[in-house]
DNA sequence: TTCGTTTCTTGACTTACGTCAAGGATATCT
DNA sequence: AGATATCCTTGACGTAAGTCAAGAAACGAA
């Protein structure tokens, strides 16, 4: 177990929220944060529940969401390694605001709460960089109520697309990496209804599926659809 | 217009972003400070402009939202008195996310983004209440998320109703304080769609509305509406 | 591989809500 | 007060997207 150390040294270092942070403050850290796993489909915690801390995601992917009242699904965001978790109900002493669900083994250091607010004190770089974190969450959530209100699912999905090809594609081709069902909860609608639109934008040879494969095939097109263009879908 | 000077640093004091802030600092900020008015339906800023600053607002309410290809707007919040607008911007030194519209006669202080970020780097505690600031602001978006997506109009409209009638009701009557077809822009709707549903609920009883007055007769069952319920309308 | 489970797709149907158009009510200004 | 503009309501209609149900395909475990 110590010959561990090392490693969480390094990550702790190479985590944005620790950016600058002087080395007798992450090796602080190191003795306070608590190394947690959770296996696919594991809860993290639920919507409601207090806040004892917040989550540095180290491996894996989580799922936060909510859910209505008949149990439909809606991903707020997947916080992925490197990002945190709750942290905003740690920094406001709030009942965590949604759910976290693990969506593949994951694994992540705990910070207790009342451990961060100490650090927060100590350690302004540490609250400058939580801003620039909250500022983009900030923006995130803009521009999905804006989809969500004044987009119609076919504009919200070729923006994913088109969004997931600036990022990762390789030439033409992006690879959806989650499953249908969770990218329908991503987008704020129901499988059945990504399907059906997928493959009406196969139909039109805006793109060709094969199974979390995706090829654009006219990306112009694509993009007049997230500008709402009808494009007879 | 000297004279004025007393009741700046006043106002200054009572804004949560300035809470605790040294007399000294005070001082400076209100020789940096412009006073700036607008008209009812003025715009004050655009979507994608560049940030120069950050408002806080002195009198009157200004409405924050996006607009749809198609001109549907949907309103993402609304700014009163002692709040901030455009901050997260300021701070982050990127574009404008929204458009901000004078909802009516309004007055502000504009600071500058640069006497901002020096402000931000001597005094620690607006960075503080700014957090908080942004905190809750990420809750409402959360919240609005959710709403758009699961829930629907009536118990987006039952919600926002018994939400008005907590923070603002006299016996069981609230006040709408914003016109109807701004209360549908908010609700992530159109006028038609609330009216006829306010209709609807007036004809089953659960409540009155006359003008911008709404008796609320049933609260009850509007809190079931928020959960899901469908109650026949 | 084979079995069993989960995920994805498709069709027929329903519905909430938006669109279009028009009349009525309120507010605002001189 | 009267005139003009804005806001609100109502009806008839269209449509995007959800529900229900059933197969097909993909995935995982034994």
């Amino acid at each position: 177990m110590n010959e561990k150390k090392p490693d969480r040294l390094t990550l702790l270092k190479n985590t944005p929220l620790f950016l600058k942070l002087p080395e007798s403050a992450l090796r602080m850290l190191d003795g306070i944060l608590i190394e947690r796993s959770f296996l696919k489909g594991e809860n993290i915690f639920t919507e409601g529940s207090e806040s004892d801390g917040f989550y540095i995601i180290i491996k894996g992917r989580v799922k936060v969401f909510k859910l209505s009242a008949e149990g439909k699904e809606q991903i707020l965001h997947i916080v992925g390694a490197k990002e945190l978790l709750g942290a905003v109900s740690a920094f406001a002493g709030t009942p965590y605001p949604a759910h976290a669900d693990a969506m593949e083994k994951t694994t992540a250091f705990f910070l207790p709460g009342k451990d961060f607010l100490v650090l927060i004190q100590k350690e302004p770089s540490v609250v400058m960089n939580m801003m620039a974190n909250l500022s983009m969450r900030l923006q995130h959530f803009t521009r999905m109520i804006e989809d969500l209100s004044l987009k119609e699912v076919p504009g919200r999905l070729a923006a994913y697309l088109l969004y997931l090809h600036e990022r990762t594609g390789r030439g033409d081709v992006v690879e959806i990496d989650i499953s249908k069902g969770q990218l329908a909860s991503l987008l704020g609608t129901i499988p059945e209804t990504l399907s059906r639109i997928l493959r009406k934008m196969s139909e039109k040879g805006l793109l060709k599926v094969s199974g979390r494969k995706v090829r654009l095939l006219n990306r112009k097109v694509l993009h007049d659809i997230v500008n709402g263009e009808k494009a007879g879908l």
